[in-house]
DNA sequence: ATGAAAGCGCTAACAT
DNA sequence: ATGTTAGCGCTTTCAT
């Protein structure tokens, strides 16, 4: 009954807590936070009130106050030239879900930066820090991003020596290793399927392809796609398994579905790993479970964006950060590479 | 030389502008806003003078003086019980990059909320609004927000009645819409998988199933799984390949990935469609492209997002919803689902 | 045309 | 043991 009237909808601030428990803001807060020196009838007494009138503190003052947003910020720069969902392929998905894991880890909540959109989005979220994925060159979102004093960690040394720290992995090693097991299963002649883009994923990995073949004397069959999407990528398969010199291995560096590819060479008349050995970079996870099951790289995005995250999150609290971190690609092995023949003796 | 020393680091603030441009606060934001009426030069003169210091607005003081966090939470409610990442699924990664667009054609940042995590980490992010994807019958999540004064549309009607805006399909009808093609394409016993969620998408579908199949005096074969992800589907559709009396069609209504679906069935010794007529509800693009292309059920995560993103904003910014809004889901006919027999005549 | 001052809702020194 | 007060950085009346 002795309400103090309010407009109807109007949330309930702190302040009223205070009024209706009868004692002050700073009392309030202590009881609330469970800070202070409080006698713990108070403390109850304030925390019934509280509930009483159903108070919820205001995020935003809370966060304005501790001079910190406690949000993260989410951003992919692969192929940001076209408007694309970079949710829908499953590096990206799980790297996604991962990221908002290890925030929530952490306290912090994670936004997802859009590929495209007016310059004006991004420096107006209030984030402590951002996880940039695949940086571009001199990548301007990164740039907007630390001047105005946002916190950066990216999962690519964009260039080397970058001043911000990162997750890295070792890729022109990664692709000797599919390469040797590939050449040690009997192929003679292996094709690539990459991507022209400026994630140095795919110039590190191009380039480690070509000079493996260099090394070897074998002529190169390498596919380069335009854009995102798993039609290119298809498209591209089948033009090199039409190639003259037809290869008898193929390597699929940008992510496809495993199954949609062993269809479509299923349908080109080759079978995998009889006429044809595979290996595809990908994270979907349906790649043990195809017919036959696919060998696959990864690049550990979970792990990824668990490190990323902890560096974030150091770097923003002050701890300090050491420059990055080396990580191993884990490589499958599965019957789509099996050796063709047993090598007598 | 003049600049007035401040710790290294510390960011710039309006008052550090107003002070370098001997003006006063209110003219700096007017002009830095475009407010006010002041002389070009004046406003010219402010913006170089904040652009030589680097001056960045802190978004969290513009929220908290606007009165809004201009931030939107996404939260996926089925399967809530088991930790997954529901940004693998086709749908859902649809829907997140929707979401993430829509909210930021308005203006708004989106926040991904985990499927699992304290309680608390909710409530303490600064959201105005939440899109609750499947929330499941009386969500205290739903609840929780709606007592912390948080905007909330849901894109399905956890309960008839539901007291906030909503978005959402008629399941009953679309599903009756697949039947009766397969019975028309000449499909003798068709056989289904869904799941017991807590999702009436998938409550309201399975029972569709049931009464078409019980108003034909059909034998319903029907698959129920336990929990996320593509193995139990797979293993649910094995099991029904295998009934004593074999379906010759098969709606499948969980997200699977169509090829891999293919693959197993051709495992099983069956063609599609010659042996099995196959319908998907699945939003994966690669669907078109499986060897044979395979129908799908869509229910639309784009315009879905697009719509409960436009209510959120407009329910947010004081503008009034109506109860809600029923799409009608879209049913691709392909290969997978041709008539197994022209009637002749 | 420009500035002073109040205040968004909260927390934390610093009294008492 | 509890309250007073000063801000976090910004926008916005309202004066001048």
């Amino acid at each position: 009954m002795e309400e103090p009237e309010r407009k109807v909808g109007a949330r309930v601030r702190l302040v009223d807590v205070a009024r209706a428990a009868g004692v002050s803001k700073t009392t309030v807060s202590d009881a609330l936070n469970g800070a202070g020196r409080l006698p713990d009838a108070t403390r109850e007494h304030v925390r019934q009130v509280a509930r009483r009138l159903g108070y919820r503190p205001n995020a935003t003052a809370r966060r304005l106050r501790a001079g910190r947003s406690r949000l993260l910020g989410l951003a992919a720069r692969e192929f940001v030239e076209h408007p694309w969902f970079y949710t829908e392929l499953a590096y990206f998905a799980r790297l996604t879900a991962a990221t908002t894991r290890a925030g929530m880890t952490h306290g912090y909540g994670v936004v997802l930066l859009p590929t495209t959109g007016p310059d004006d989005y991004w420096t107006d979220l209030p984030l402590d820090g951002v996880f940039v994925v695949d940086p571009v060159e001199g990548d301007p979102l990164v740039g907007d991003f630390l001047a105005a004093g946002v916190a950066v960690v990216s999962d690519r040394r964009a260039v080397a020596g970058t001043p911000w720290p990162w997750v890295d992995f070792d890729y022109g090693a990664a692709l000797r290793g599919v390469l040797d097991h590939l050449a040690a299963a009997g192929a003679r002649r292996i094709a690539a399927v990459g991507a022209p883009t400026t994630a140095c994923y795919h110039r590190d990995s191009v380039q480690a392809y070509l000079d493996w073949s260099a090394e070897r004397g074998r002529v190169p069959l390498l596919a380069q796609l335009g854009g995102p999407g798993f039609e290119p990528t298809l498209a591209a398969v089948e033009r090199l398994l039409s190639d003259p010199e037809p290869p008898d291995a193929l390597v699929v560096l940008v992510e496809v579905s495993p199954s949609l590819l062993l269809d479509r060479i299923r349908k080109l008349g080759r079978s995998v790993p009889g006429d044809l050995l595979l290996v595809c970079a990908t994270e979907d996870p349906t790649a043990p479970f195809t017919d036959p099951p696919v060998s696959t790289l990864s690049f550990l995005p979970v792990e990824t964006a668990d490190i990323a995250v902890g560096m974030l999150v150091d770097l923003i609290e002050g701890r300090g950060v050491a420059g990055g971190r080396l990580l191993q690609a884990r490589f499958d092995i599965r019957t789509s590479s099996a050796p063709r023949s047993v090598p007598g003796g």
